[in-house]
DNA sequence: GAACTAACGTTAGAGTCACTAACGTTTATG
DNA sequence: CATAAACGTTAGTGACTCTAACGTTAGTTC
């Protein structure tokens, strides 16, 4: 009707739409929906000085119980040469406690203190604020829909990974 | 059974598993097949020496005509600053022109070519079959589902931005 | 028509993030 | 005992998003 495919004269338009093209890759859609998601998390965490590493961390140690840097790497995904300073955060901050193994003295065993399990608990509610605030224009059964959906993509791949870069820390 | 949940001791998969509340996260999972659909994107365009952004540009261009570059940065999402080099690089393979705008010197007038164009249906064909790859776990009627619902997100969460940052480069 | 404001293309750079390389130390393997 | 492997750690790379500033050109206002 009145949006021209023209290319001459410029439609009002043209100017800051985004193609459709675009707008129907999933890959973009996922990029963008992530981003977004990202920034929302990060700056709930950080009102509250955390990190969503912190998180994964402490989520970890209170399901498994302690484990060294390497196991915790693997538990959460995050590089054991990243673990050094989000350790090096939650020792700060008295989250967690990092001693040497006895048994093997290459190891730190990594144990979550009670307040670290208090500061999970808060930032568990803050996630699910979050996650709310993000899911907010779907109903519950559709939240479920996309979450299932979203599971389902990254167990197939990450099991047997199609290139080798992403699984294993 | 043989999940244990006692912290003295290590089970055998405590080493390896991502605890349940990490895997519920859907800000996680996001980030998860976001990044997943990245890598397969960018492995994907590389292929042929091409970057993602590079198709955003080009589909701006068949979709809307010429532009100038801050027009093309609204359309895309490109921040003007870094479109120079996408455009330095597309101008190099042939795909674009770039001409001073008469009538306005201060602008640019950016052109898809020939070449262009071809190029931006090589990379449709090569997109569609990454798209493929990353949503194959998907029944066709949940690849629909999939992107109705990532595409209410987007929209609920640029229409006007919770935070300004995220909507006009 | 002069003075101010705003948009343009461009350069440089900060900050974050996922990821690699290499080291000294310690434990397992042959 | 020698070699290899796993550990924690430090340093550094490359990509990506985003900000700041500059010179140039165009509208706006008196």
């Amino acid at each position: 009707m009145s949006s021209g495919a023209d290319a001459a004269h410029m439609p009002p338009d043209s100017e800051t739409k985004t193609p459709e093209r675009l707008r129907r890759r999933a890959g973009r859609l996922l990029s963008g929906v992530s981003a977004q998601s990202d920034r929302l998390t990060n700056d709930g965490l950080a009102r509250v000085n955390a990190r969503k590493w912190h998180y994964a961390v402490l989520a970890s140690l209170q399901e498994f119980g302690p484990g060294s840097q390497a196991t915790l790497s693997r538990r959460t995904g995050i590089y054991r040469s990243d673990m050094v300073s989000v350790l090096n955060e939650l020792a700060e901050r008295g989250f967690v406690e990092r001693t040497l193994d006895p048994d093997d003295r290459r190891r730190n065993v990594i144990t979550i203190t009670a307040q670290g399990r208090r500061q999970l608990r808060r930032l568990d509610k803050i996630l699910d604020d979050l996650q709310d605030e993000l899911l907010s224009p779907l109903s519950p059964t559709e939240r479920d829909q996309f979450v299932g959906l979203l599971t389902r993509l990254l167990d197939h791949h990450t099991q047997r990974a199609p290139h080798p870069p992403a699984s294993r820390p």
